[in-house]
DNA sequence: CGTTGTATTGAATTGTCTCAACGATAGTGG
DNA sequence: CCACTATCGTTGAGACAATTCAATACAACG
């Protein structure tokens, strides 16, 4: 009893305030009601630090954990059996990852912070145990999870039919969006990841990533110096994005 | 309460058989405490068949159940918005298909059945209220999903860094323990699906899956005629689908 | 001011696609 | 049972997009 207590009040300053975080519309939060919210942030260890290319969690490690992106950004990735790496996937804040290690006893994939990023943390047992009392809850996580299989679905037929313009054109897109969910600028911004990572996520050479940006660049579609980006014509970009199969015909 | 006992009579016969079905150990029930298997067996409608090339559900068409595939095959697609396919998975009995649709109104793709094919409906909103109940069916569930997940990362990496070989080596071999599981043979099978859908779902031409294939066939390590193929050389294949980054070694 | 990692640019090579023709197979109706 | 037709699968030759190899430019950092 007493030990609850101490516990309580000393996790009380690191407790998570998803009451006032202003990623609960795009997080978990979204899914409960005012007064379970309490419950919620119980089971959220939250305002874990990560510099830039540490490891949130490593590949065929025992899995925990989910983390939510509360500021920053982070980059998934798989080791192939010849040591290759694929990059499966990056993270804005108010996303959550790891759930595709919610089937094996260990992590699928590595997690590595792309820069200084914050994240909650929800271990998976109470989760698991909490969505199964919050209908709310379980639904959402169907939900997350089902989109993830989407993008995922998505990410297959870029890969298997689109060219490298449109590839990279789709990319900045949803980096864009992305963005604006957040109500920061979607024309506006700053990669989070290098290009090799954007040419390991795209299946494409790093070469070739550099190629297209100075393209786009050259048709005044974008404005790219390193890492910044401008998009100043967006319109041609979703041209361009969704624009295979129809030949020439801008 | 008659009206209770009459529905129990009625759809009695209709009922599934969880129990007796022999993919219970791949599917749903695998999770489910003897004692609770009723209460699966009563949110299913079973034994619902399909003909060669009819549709389970249609693309942005409300989403209402998942499915499990008894007997046959199915194969879900995606139609883009410019009127393009993709095949985004090969479905075998015991195998749940639906789960990527589960984050919005509609179905996310079209299921088509490859062959005669017999299936059991799991209503969406039952299933959660069951999942909600059944902590073991909750996990069960997470762990599909995120099978899931990892089954389209492995496509995506497949699509992004490997050869024509080496994609139809990889879905041969997939196919071949998906058989196994089941207790058929491992090497001697018939695909469920056409060159175009090999194709299409590999992100290869029509023309390129069948130069692959007679390749393979010259060189003694399969033996296909039409969709009859023998894995004569399974090691062989595992070194072809591995194989990539390593330059030769054979 | 080198050093290291990251990004860009160029030239040559190649795997896969496209286009086109042909062969095989299966289903249909006379 | 045999054409007839449609669909599916195979094979060949040329084109092209992206890769690879190689060199250079740039930025961050101790």
């Amino acid at each position: 009893m007493a030990q609850a207590i101490r516990l309580r009040q000393a996790s009380s300053p690191l407790k998570a305030s998803c009451h006032t975080c202003s990623l609960s519309n795009l997080c978990l939060p979204l899914a409960v009601e005012e007064n379970d919210l309490e419950r919620l942030e119980d089971i959220v260890q939250q305002g874990r630090i990560f510099n830039r290319g540490e490891h949130i969690f490593d590949q065929s490690t025992p899995f925990r954990s989910c983390f939510a992106v509360r500021s920053g950004s982070i980059k998934t990735s798989i080791i192939t059996e010849n040591g290759e790496e694929q990059v499966t996937g990056f993270f804005m804040p108010g996303e959550l990852v790891g759930l595709d290690s919610m089937s094996s006893e260990n992590y699928a994939c590595t997690a590595k912070a792309l820069e200084r990023t914050s994240v909650c943390e929800f271990p998976i047992e109470k989760l698991e145990e909490l969505t199964g009392k919050l209908p709310e809850l379980q639904h959402h996580m169907y939900h997350l999870m089902s989109q993830e299989i989407q993008n995922s679905h998505q990410l297959a037929m870029l890969l298997s039919k689109n060219t490298a313009e449109e590839r990279i054109a789709a990319l900045l897109l949803s980096l864009s969006s992305r963005f604006q969910r957040r109500r920061m600028s979607g024309t506006n911004f700053s990669l989070p990841m290098a290009r090799n990572d954007i040419a390991n996520f795209l299946g494409l050479a790093v070469e070739t990533v550099s190629r297209v940006f100075t393209r786009f660049q050259n048709q005044g579609v974008i404005k790219a110096r390193g890492r910044e980006v401008e998009l100043l014509d967006v319109e041609a970009l979703q041209m361009v994005s969704r624009e295979f199969s129809r030949q020439g015909g801008q």
